[in-house]
DNA sequence: CGGTTGTTTGACGCCCTTCAACGAGCGTGG
DNA sequence: CCACGCTCGTTGAAGGGCGTCAAACAACCG
């Protein structure tokens, strides 16, 4: 009993850009079945080349790399709307690994049906390209806080950022926000270590402009938060849904 | 007096995809000119929505991103071949800057043209769409690069990329690699000071590894400044060439 | 010749890492 | 029932990698 894409709430969210019916419809026979997939376990390992492309339909994971080292940079976190294989759908080889941290349930696509797209398509092509530039565009701004910011103004964007994502996607109520991340997860996305990341929060907390506790997260000072990372606060870019 | 794209030299380097005859006479179509633009002039701004698209042709450039507090994080160094303007022509906004280090000639596309694209030529599409994976998967490597590495590791990771994708290109000649950029450039790319930039190479100089004088690079021991990057020297992912 | 840009080096200090320990929550098995 | 192990959050102390400040040198240019 699978959600169809005519019914998908996710769909109605500003987040995303409109589709025509048309689209929708051809969506839906794109679709090849629904994954469920436990906490904890991973989708795609770095290197593989999967025969299915996803979209997160309900919960939130994780992208990561590891290093030699045995490092672990995360690279982004995965929201419901997310599009997960494309580099493995184009390029043949994942660039990170992905992993669920609350269980998810995600859209499963086959990747054979992949190349229809542009043939058939060119919409949907087009909003996959959109998607990978939005991508980039995200990663470019991950890039330069994890380079240029203080870990005090680098918690406080990845957390505003947080925010403004979850917002978008409905996930707030009376200013809560599910975090179902560990400070481990953040520290390895900032490029901090743990400890410094726990003190860093620490003083966010102390200054009372977040809680975070029990896979909740609330910040009582939106703006104050964000000028200490020194970002503007603009809505997320609309982006395509798969 | 342009370059026809049946004759660019740029098509033949290994480090290009192939392209069928109908796809090259159609990019031929799609050519509107040729852009010089002079060493240290700016090609794009962050949030402009350029009608122009670019594939640098001849020389060499860098994308970067400007924060609030004035620093400057490099996103990556421009090689001939690599497509700029994807971000504005897609979401029509600039995530980031381009400038150019050396003088450049670039290949000039119209931006209104870029919907035909999906239409009418559904391989070049997906290669646009490709592209834009290769560089979600390398921007994967540099936030991986900038958040987990020291600065020795991170400088050889630099120079070992840097020298990969120049070979590729066949760029170098007698081991000597064009090096147009500035330790200032370096250290924005990495997130380190330009002082400790500059000590970090003078531990590789003092260890014979590297010479960096007038405009040229040499790596002298390219296995070695691989195993403190912790990388393997694998050739850089073919990608294809707008 | 002065002005500018880029490289180099030394001294000093701090932000952040590492090491270590403790407590809370929560399942598992005695 | 409680002991036990495990994960996660929290805090303190000590040390080092890296940033900042400062100055000097070289190359280039008007």
């Amino acid at each position: 009993m699978t959600t169809d894409c005519e019914n998908c709430s996710l769909r109605r969210k500003d987040l995303f850009a409109q589709m025509s019916a048309d689209e929708v419809r051809y969506m839906q026979r794109f679709k090849a079945g629904e994954l469920v997939i436990d906490a904890g376990k991973t989708l795609l390992m770095e290197g593989s080349n999967s025969p299915q492309l996803f979209t997160a339909l309900r919960g939130m994971g994780l992208r990561y790399k590891t290093l030699e080292g045995g490092q672990r940079q995360v690279i982004n976190f995965i929201f419901p709307g997310d599009f997960i294989g494309m580099q493995a759908g184009l390029m043949g080889e994942m660039g990170h690994s992905v992993e669920a941290t609350t269980q998810m349930t995600l859209c499963v696509f086959d990747r054979a049906e992949f190349w229809t797209f542009f043939r058939d398509h060119p919409e949907r092509a087009f909003a996959l390209t959109w998607l990978a530039a939005v991508e980039e565009h995200l990663l470019g701004d991950a890039l330069a806080t994890v380079g240029q910011r203080t870990a005090l103004a680098a918690v406080a964007w990845a957390l505003v950022r947080f925010h403004m994502r979850a917002t978008a996607l409905d996930m707030v109520q009376d200013g809560a926000i599910p975090m179902p991340y560990s400070q481990q997860d953040l520290a390895d996305a900032l490029g901090f270590s743990l400890v410094h990341t726990n003190k860093t929060l620490g003083k966010l907390r102390d200054r009372q402009m977040i809680s975070w506790h029990d896979g909740t997260l609330q910040l009582h000072d939106l703006k104050g938060l964000a000028r200490i990372a020194g970002v503007e606060l603009s809505p997320p870019l609309e982006r395509p849904l798969m």
